[in-house]
RNA sequence: CGGGGCGUAGCACAGCCUGGUAGUGCGCUCGGUUUGGGACCGAGAGGUCGGAGGUUCGAAUCCUCUCGCCCCGACCA
């Protein structure tokens, strides 16, 4: 490809409206261009790295007898009702009627759609397993579009999904998607973790997420070196020292006035009060059920802790959950936040003919001697043992694990909390679309049973958002070789001069013979225009040929490693081609 | 959806407070010089100031409505 002729629109300066490095990059080295909110047009140099991305995911895929499919990105409302999404999706399903009035969305995923195929025609376990793929436009209404291509409404995704029999089929072909996700992301050159994740609106019984550690992600991982313990902070656990209490002096709390104490620093300050994992949090919220309904529930964490909002709602089988409005708690506890404890309030809820669950964190087991609020208000209670004065319903894992604290797994290490991008997510779905839409086969004895089925996604534009947050520098993109939109750049630092233009094409010829993906820049410009595009494009080897033709040697420019070396003329293609094909 | 910010030339921005008929840098076109890390000189082209309505002799500027985009939060296979 001749730069001259192909499109590459740099921008010298960092567009206004993007934040995050990969969206300034993707826009300042030419590769994509805003349509609306979340909405992108891929320019010719992202639409190369995607294909190669692409061509790597199909590699993998088709080696674990993946066989790929295209289904309609459009479809009838029918189908998603089946499975009960039409509703579950919400306002994040784009939906549109036809001109006869039939509504139709655009898929967010294909479950539905590929679990109607094989409802229709996979008849026998003989038939099993199937492994089906394809790599398609998703269309997602997000509420809030961001990060350039990391978080938008329409984008690229390879699905997968596996049919087996039983559970042992579905452990099988999960684990060989799984291996194949670890070859494709390393392929990618990226640097992932693969977590433990909840797996939400999906359903099914296991979940795996694998994220790119980067401050452009939106999720949170704890993370351990030593063992490489890897989890979703929703998930994530670590080992807390145990605090040696006292025996409780008193037999029963004590009140105690605390005025204007409201915060647990408050407390710790107050003469008389308590250091911070002395101390019980109470924190009321209102959980909504699957049918809707609204439950007061009050978490209880030690001091010094924090509440992470999924584990209570995981906990409590609960779709959702917030913390409850300040008339709420005045309603329920008798007091204000600031002043709330568990202790009494189940009988005074009983007597007020109210169901209040407590939940408390396994941090609290067995404590004695602890301070907490009195349900009055600046007041509080000492001297509070957990097992004795507060009635808890549910002891489970409720705190949010923070850096510093010690792996659950290994114990030598420490975990380390980090932002993260989600690049793939891959799910044991169980029976819950094979049941729901009818998709069953007949085993060896004859029976009908419900296909078990996995669903396994990964973001194309996200690898390369990814792979450019991960692999840059002040110049510019610096691609792996494996994802690069081209394998070299030839740049004749004068095109004015005959002989080097003579020697760029030459060269540019052989490169291209030697099976190599070749840019050739031949624009009329100056040397330090082309060599400040070469760097911010990103490509893995530039070749410049320069004055020392004379000598028959040119210079070969590693862009990740920044070093040149003079390389003469009849020895550049095999070096080329050795350092380019080892990369891919 | 809640909070904040911004829409002026292809890009980045000034002008708005205090109303008087639009400007700077980069980019683009032409001519010349230059030619290894985003050259220089000269001459040009390019803007319904996001849109609608209003106030005014006069609106980029003031008022109302509206659309779009960005950021924070909530949300998110």
């Amino acid at each position: 490809m001749r730069w001259s002729q192909f499109f590459i629109p740099t921008l010298r300066e960092d567009p206004a409206d993007a934040e995050v490095v990969s969206h300034k990059l993707l826009l300042r080295a030419g590769l994509i261009r805003q349509l609306a909110a979340g909405i992108y047009s891929y320019l010719p140099l992202a639409w190369r790295v995607m294909r190669r991305i692409e061509k790597i995911i199909r590699e993998e895929m088709d080696a674990i007898n993946g066989q790929e499919f295209l289904l309609p990105a459009l479809n009838p409302k029918e189908v998603w009702e089946e499975s009960g999404r039409w509703t579950v999706m919400g306002d994040n399903m784009f939906r549109l009627k036809d001109r006869r009035g039939a509504e139709l969305c655009l898929g967010m995923t294909h479950e539905e759609i590929f679990t109607s195929i094989a409802r229709h025609e996979l008849r026998s376990y003989k038939q099993l397993p199937q492994v089906w793929y394809q790599i398609q436009t998703k269309f997602r209404d997000e509420q809030r579009p961001k990060s350039g291509v990391l978080r938008v409404r329409q984008f690229i995704m390879k699905d997968a999904y596996s049919f087996d029999v039983d559970q042992a089929g579905l452990d099988k072909s999960f684990e060989d998607q799984r291996a194949a996700y670890v070859r494709i992301f390393t392929r990618c050159g990226l640097k992932f973790s693969m977590v433990e994740a909840s797996s939400g609106a999906m359903g099914g019984s296991a979940s795996n997420e694998f994220m790119v550690k980067t401050d452009a992600g939106e999720d949170l991982i704890a993370t351990c070196e030593s063992c490489g313990y890897a989890a979703n902070l929703e998930k994530a656990t670590s080992k807390l020292d145990a605090i040696a209490d006292e025996p409780s002096a008193l037999s029963a709390p004590e009140e105690f006035p605390t005025p204007n104490v409201r915060t647990i620093e408050d407390l710790i300050n107050f003469p008389g009060g308590a250091v911070a994992s002395r101390q019980i949090k109470s924190l009321v919220y209102v959980a909504k059920t699957e049918a809707g309904e609204e439950q007061p529930v009050i978490a209880l964490l030690r001091g010094d802790q924090q509440l992470h909002e999924t584990k209570l709602a995981d906990a409590l089988g609960a779709t959702e959950v917030r913390p409850a409005h300040p008339e709420e708690i005045r309603d329920l506890m008798g007091a204000a936040a600031g002043s709330l404890g568990g202790v009494g309030v189940k009988q005074k809820a009983k007597a007020a003919g109210r169901d209040l669950r407590i939940v408390a964190d396994n941090a609290l087991r067995g404590r004695t001697d602890m301070t907490t609020g009195a349900n009055k208000d600046d007041h509080h209670l000492r001297g509070v043992d957990i097992g004795r004065d507060i009635e808890v319903d549910q002891w489970t894992d409720l705190r949010m694990v923070a850096s510093g604290e010690r792996c659950p797994v290994c114990e030598a290490g420490t975990l380390d909390v980090a932002k993260a991008l989600e690049v793939g997510h891959i799910f044991k779905l169980g029976t819950k679309y094979s049941v729901s839409m009818g998709a069953n086969v007949l085993d060896q004895n004859g029976k009908e049973v419900p296909i078990v089925m996995g669903s396994y996604g990964i973001g194309v534009e996200r690898i390369m958002a990814a792979a450019i947050e991960l692999h840059h520098d002040a110049d510019g993109i610096v691609w792996t070789p494996a994802i690069a939109p081209f394998d070299v750049v030839v740049t004749v630092t004068n095109m004015k001069q005959q002989e080097l233009k003579d020697a760029g094409e030459k060269l540019y010829r052989e490169l291209q013979a030697a099976g190599l993906d070749v840019l050739l820049d031949d624009r009329d410009e100056r040397a330090g225009v082309k060599f400040k595009d070469a760097d911010l494009i990103g490509i893995p080897f530039r070749v410049t040929v320069g004055k020392k033709i004379t000598d028959s040697t040119v210079e070969l420019f590693d862009r990740a490693k920044k070093e040149s070396a003079d390389v003469k003329l009849d020895e550049v293609v095999a070096r080329v081609q050795q350092l380019a094909l080892a990369g891919r």
